[in-house]
DNA sequence: TGTAGCATGTAAGCCGTTACATGATTGA
DNA sequence: TCAATCATGTAACGGCTTACATGCTACA
């Protein structure tokens, strides 16, 4: 008959505390915000970065079921922020997670979508649309290659790097094939039509 | 002072909601089970298959909203089946919703993922992943050069045609990027080690 | 006779988002 | 002193999923 509050039943992470452990497991103990500073800068252009939000509610049920460990520091001046280290048991889990068969990739593609409903767009709209995903293309290639940058030569970060090179050419070959198809789709919306 | 229900609010569809009316806008009077099929054929190879469930859903709502127009029909036998058809305000707001700036596209590559955090996996986890993802890219190349070959020639499907060709294309890349940078990893991990 | 496909939904719940709220610190 | 960034959350909501429930029809 203990008064108690009863232990969180240790349910097991989403996808987004998997990634979370994932991150942590680099060996830093980080707050919140630096984890998705870093989710931003590295899981958003191959998985997905969650909402500052949706992370510190993770990093709190990761707290609870025991997969993270949590301690106030005072960093520099008076603040303190809440820190986190994976746990043994954090570790096992992202592991087992990592080690099972994946779950088919996801991709939605704005421009696969306009292309196969292109009789519902004309063609100023399409190109419209193709221009908006190049520019975020080139802007993700951007910012692929300062991260691959920084991440130098350095063994511990090998395999961060190969997904950096690994992101460059597939947003590279995006772009061509979008390319690709926007002439395709343009030419047969307007055969003959060439501008003046 | 009347005592109808009041009139839903006509509120703006869903991304799906609009994928919906996109599958309509091609002229057909279709039931839900059938739009279900139709995007499990298309749809899902670049943007995403809604559950069943939600595709109930979706049409209810396009049908309170006045997009799409709702009927019983006794199709073969006695059972009654209700089919949708594209109103003309659906028409419209798909039209709309395409005319825009699109969002960023969406890329969970359970690949990457896992040659990111290469450090927690053992080569031999890596390989099955690899392979799981290879047969599911195989079995999505075999569909879509089906689906390529049911659309012929017709122009009516030419834009259709275009984007399984796309999709052909796409998966292919990704079959040929997941081998690079899985023989790099492998490499890495077990650097002299190569089998006997 | 039973299984697979056709056909339509309801219920519950999670995941993740946006919007909101707060306050300290740093540099222009 | 103002804006940007660091830092941490709460509240409300929406979208979509899985599991469940139901029943007909065709075919082997």
């Amino acid at each position: 008959m203990s008064a108690e509050p009863a232990p969180a039943p240790p349910q097991l992470p989403t996808a987004t505390g998997y990634a979370l452990l994932g991150l942590l497991s680099f060996g830093r103990e980080l707050s919140g915000y630096e984890l998705k500073q870093w989710a931003d800068g590295s899981l958003r252009f191959f998985w997905s970065a969650p909402a500052m939000s949706q992370v510190y509610r993770e990093l709190e049920r990761l707290a609870e079921s025991g997969f993270v460990e949590q301690r106030s520091v005072v960093r520099d001046g008076t603040r303190s922020t809440k820190v986190y280290r994976l746990a043994p048991a954090g570790d096992a889990a992202v592991r087992a997670w990592l080690a099972e068969i994946p779950e088919p990739p996801v991709l939605k593609h704005p421009i696969a979508l306009r292309v196969f409903f292109g009789h519902l767009l004309d063609p100023a709209d399409l190109r419209r649309a193709v221009e908006a995903h190049r520019n975020w293309c080139e802007q993700v290639l951007h910012d692929l290659n300062t991260v691959r940058d920084d991440l130098g030569d350095d063994p511990a970060w090998r395999n961060a790097a190969l997904v950096a090179e690994w992101g460059m050419e597939y947003y590279h070959g995006d772009l061509e094939a979008v390319a690709r198809v926007e002439q395709a789709a343009i030419d047969e919306a307007a055969p003959g039509a060439s501008p003046a």
